[in-house]
DNA sequence: GTGAAAGCGCTAACAC
DNA sequence: GTGTTAGCGCTTTCAC
């Protein structure tokens, strides 16, 4: 914004031979004003190029129309997912989004959440690496909505992975494999601990040896390390973290010899773009990413008092489903 | 935020025995104020966990201290790397990010870059769809940056693809190639037609005849269309406009029982994400994106009267290189 | 060097 | 219904 802009209320009062309230009134509570009167507010409004300041609507209302979307990776197809979707549903409703990128630091989620809270209406944040005594502080004082991870009572939306780990275990078992590794994501994460817990669980009922390597950074660049983990482990499928994770692994593994799926067979997570034109195409299981961007956004609005899903439950929980590629097939 | 938060400047001024004024002074123009009270200030600010307001705080001085992106497509690789370059830079300079997107509508992009011009101090736009003249206007009364066009005076960060281009040229007729496609990307898109301008000057020198075939969406999904028309046409290698649509057009012309690069040579423009490992690998122009969108940001904080680039040159052009992968070989 | 006071553009009681 | 009058929290003359 630049000083002296465009007509203030002020101006369009004057040239309508009316007081300056009622000129907001004509724009944010309608109905409280007589309808010629507004009527013709509007319109010289309109024609004076009249623009109401958000900002100075902000001051008084405590209220920015502005929600904040902090992820830990913008560049993560997985989260320009979400993004989108959060966009547009923000834009939908009349609220700009704010982005922030934590890098995958809880120090930077700690500063982002902090200055955003001062500018923002309310908070989505993927996959937090906060703690969850932080993120419980912060929700109770900052409508906060989570993503991909459950924290106590705070809002969240969450994807049904461990639940698809199951699907996924069985159709591994069933194509038979009896050792499976697990190449997981980031300690901090609350998803990487839940997936692998699923899995441990099905493993278990399936007759599967299910071992944990890692943690690998979430990255194509991290399979390269999980790879050589994978060559000393022996299993003969793995089940990644994520898709990106998946890729990297087996771009290492068929650098390295392996025929994928004959010697590895390999499983990712979240069908992230790429994971279809990857080599071989990767089967993985689907997490329907970016509606859980946009309900993300639809719970916060909830909170913030805009729709009727005021008061509903406050945990959604998304399916998951396998789409069965290349990259898994018979051991051997 | 929220109405009745922490502390505010009055009662900070109280607690220490000044005035309000004087506290102002003691954040904004240290220096102003006598070393010994602003140190007591800010001590018995940051013990009663004083934030300054950004809002209240942008109210009178008109700036506030947040930045705008607007792209067409933030799911598309390209523009997440830009995203995070400027992201990375702006936060650096203590500067939020907006992020919006325009899904490709130039209608969407006026209503984003008007609504957005009373909430942030400067607007980076990459790859705008909208023609020069609206530019022109908008930049005349608004600081604004470009990214990847370049139009009138307005300041812009190019990417030097059209020189890149020449290269690619250059890389097909050595391999023996004497009819080669351009497939081209939205054609309100300047990249696109500077590219093209780029290929047919490259063409003549080289003796390689050049057509033009789209416009083909600038996805993945865009790659079908093209395919066919590739197929079509007949040429034995084609440039695509960029990668994604050049892994689309590899995965239906594989699909068709094509051989790459046997039968169709591909070649594809910037390296996102997934050009290394989709498959085959494409051979593909370098664009350094992130680096794009971190001096645009700069750019724009120079605008704005901070940095020392200052008065600088206004338009800065990025080099491209050639990736040469395994998408590209000699025909037949 | 510091205080008092007048806004920034808009909203929200509270009168009339 | 509509005008008047305070602010929202901070910055910024302008005195002292």
């Amino acid at each position: 914004m630049r000083k002296a802009e465009g007509p203030t209320i002020i101006d369009v009062a004057r040239a309508c031979g009316v007081a300056a309230s009622t000129v907001s009134r004509a724009f944010s509570h309608p109905g409280r004003v007589n309808a010629a009167t507004a009527e013709r507010i509007k319109q010289t409004a309109a024609e004076m190029g009249y623009r109401p300041n958000p900002i100075a609507k902000a001051l008084p209302s405590g209220r920015t129309l502005m929600l904040a979307l902090v992820v830990p990776d913008v560049t993560n197809p997985f989260f320009s997912e979400m993004v989108r979707g959060a966009e547009r549903h923000a834009a939908a409703a009349g609220y700009t989004l704010v982005l922030a990128d934590t890098e995958e630091s809880p120090e930077t989620e700690t500063t982002h959440l902090d200055r955003l809270s001062h500018i923002v209406d309310g908070i989505v944040i993927g996959t937090p690496r906060l703690p969850d005594a932080n993120l419980a502080a912060f929700a109770d004082r900052f409508p906060l909505v989570l993503v991909n991870r459950e924290s106590g009572s705070v809002p969240c939306i969450v994807i049904d992975t461990p639940g698809g780990m199951i699907q996924a275990a069985e159709h591994l078992a069933s194509l038979g494999h009896r050792k499976v590794a697990y190449l997981s994501g980031p300690r901090a994460s609350w998803a990487d601990r839940s997936r692998w817990r699923a899995l441990q669980t099905a493993g278990r009922r399936l007759g599967i040896t299910m071992t944990r390597l890692g943690p690998f950074a979430p990255t194509v660049a991290g399979g390269t390390a999980a790879a050589e983990t994978v060559v000393v482990d022996g299993a003969s499928a793995v089940i990644a973290f994520n898709d990106l994770l998946a890729i990297g692994t087996m771009r290492r593994l068929l650098a390295r010899g392996l025929r994928i799926p004959g010697d590895v067979s390999v499983l990712g997570c979240d069908d992230v773009f790429g994971a279809d034109f990857c080599h071989p195409a990767l089967t993985t299981l689907a997490a329907p990413v970016q509606n859980a961007g946009r309900l993300a956004v639809d719970l916060l609005l909830g909170i913030l008092g805009h729709t009727a899903a005021r008061g509903s439950r406050s945990r959604v929980a998304l399916p998951t489903h396998l789409v069965v590629r290349d990259s898994t097939g018979v051991p051997g």
